[in-house]
DNA sequence: CCATAATCCTGTACGC
DNA sequence: TGCGTACAGGATTATG
């Protein structure tokens, strides 16, 4: 599943083959993959076709291209990307441009034959036109962007942790002010940016803190401790493509990640902890999952008398 | 403010 | 072998 390390990585791909080369040409199979896309497919197509794509941009799990249309048209739009579950973003060359794939949602067609294509199994992802307004507090708008822009589907979403202009001190301290389970504000993409179940269930078991442990009841120190975790476990997944770990996920060029081999308890259900060798046990979060060492990450006891009366 | 559930999907894995 | 069911998950929305 694509998270910020996974997502990356396709930017990183963008950047060093779709920059510069002209769209000639969308094809969309039906109009799931453009539901978000302003003024549907049609625009889609008007927009896009004789642009070139100047930067390929990412915050947290979304990534954008900015457009250059021409010095008579202005940048006022984006096209925003987000993978889902499952979602690719595959540069064909002219010879491999397999219009047969099953999955294939979105084709952008390019000038001398190849294409960039949308391919999605599961259909959470989406991609499409979206306006550029100016960034809440001035900065550029994530890894890559040129200017203080940002697609106004990306604005309530937090900076993530490898961005440089996060303040990843700022950020601790406002953890341990939030009244829920540090996994939950790991997760929510309003606080912090990129960090899905993979990385979160790493990153706490990294930091030695079980994904249940209220995060206002988090010492100054774990509380730091969960965020470098998060930020190293993913630049480490960053240096191996990412993780792989359903086969779903791979980079621009169709090869998947190797981080799976590094995962320390995702997965991992019953095999033995790295640190201690207690089994992994998962745990329901949230209908889903949570993987977690039962002996290095002790279980929080119930907070006693609920909330306090006023 | 916070939590939960439902929603969108499809391939895979499982129990019977 | 086949058939039904559960599961995987991110973001959004609705509801409590």
């Amino acid at each position: 599943m694509p998270e910020l390390p996974e997502v990356e990585t396709v930017r990183a791909g963008l950047a060093a083959h779709v920059l510069g080369r002209t769209v000639v040409g969308v094809e969309a199979r039906g109009e799931r993959a453009l539901r978000r896309s302003a003024g549907g497919g049609a625009e889609l197509e008007r927009v896009l076709v004789g642009a070139r794509p100047s930067a390929a941009v990412r915050r947290g799990k979304y990534l954008w291209l900015l457009l250059d249309r021409g010095a008579n048209t202005p940048e006022d739009a984006a096209l925003l990307m987000h993978l889902g579950m499952s979602g690719q973003l595959l540069v064909r060359g002219a010879a491999s441009c397999d219009p047969q794939h099953p999955h294939l949602r979105v084709r952008l067609r390019l000038a001398d034959g190849g294409a960039l294509d949308f391919v999605d199994q599961r259909t959470f992802g989406h991609l499409g036109l979206d306006r550029l307004v100016p960034a809440p507090d001035g900065l550029p708008g994530g890894h890559g962007a040129p200017d203080a822009m940002l697609p106004e589907g990306v604005v309530h979403i937090a900076r993530d942790l490898l961005d440089p202009r996060l303040d990843r001190a700022a950020l601790a301290r406002r953890l341990r002010a939030r009244r829920t389970g540090v996994k939950r504000a790991l997760l929510d993409q309003r606080f912090v940016s990129g960090v899905g179940n993979i990385y979160a269930d790493e990153a706490l078991w990294h930091a030695g803190v079980h994904p249940e442990r209220s995060a206002d009841r988090l010492t100054p120190t774990q509380a730091e401790a969960v965020l470098g975790a998060a930020h190293d476990v993913m630049v480490r997944a960053l240096a191996q493509g990412g993780t792989s770990f359903d086969g779903l996920y791979v980079d621009t060029t169709g090869r998947p990640g190797y981080f799976e081999r590094s995962l320390a308890v995702y997965g991992r259900e019953g095999d033995a902890c790295l640190r201690c060798g207690a089994a992994i046990v998962r745990l329901p979060f949230a209908s889903r999952s949570s993987h977690v060492c039962p002996r290095c990450q002790v279980a929080p006891r119930r907070r006693a008398g609920g909330r306090a009366p006023r």
